[in-house]
DNA sequence: AGAATGACGCTGA
DNA sequence: TTCAGCGCCATTC
């Protein structure tokens, strides 16, 4: 409920390797919140990729729009305050054409990571 | 400590 | 295709 303000705090491992990875997704492709989990080697814990995008301190250089859900849309929702609307737009900026219900054609611009991935 | 809450994902109706 | 129901698990209340 709370919007819980990360700024300040220092961000854990954890953010640090997602927001690493997120990093190398090059421009106009995609990746799913499951897949940067799994890359990560953390197979089922997509919400905390989620999470980690979210503890990111606006506006940043990592292309954390760049991740959406495997349903292949934007997850719309009103807790997002916003970013979900800026997500769309900086997106869409990239070529990536998306509707007005924040979906796209995910398997035209998903990405494939080159391996192997050395951190 | 226990319950509630998601920027998720899969299955089945 | 859409939607409800679950399983999931760190974070928050």
């Amino acid at each position: 409920m709370a919007r819980p303000d990360a700024g300040g705090l220092p961000a854990g491992p954890w953010d640090q390797r997602v927001w690493r990875l997120v990093a190398r997704i090059p421009t106009a492709r995609l990746a799913t919140y499951g897949q940067v989990a799994e890359l990560l080697g953390a197979w089922g814990r997509a919400r905390q990729v989620g999470w980690a995008l979210r503890r990111l301190p606006l506006p940043t250089a990592i292309p954390w729009h760049r991740v959406v859900n495997a349903r292949g849309s934007i997850t719309m929702t009103p807790s997002r305050e916003g970013s979900d609307w800026i997500q769309r737009d900086l997106l869409v900026a990239e070529g990536i054409p998306v509707d007005a219900r924040g979906r796209l054609p995910l398997d035209r611009f998903r990405w494939d990571p080159p391996l192997p991935l050395v951190f």
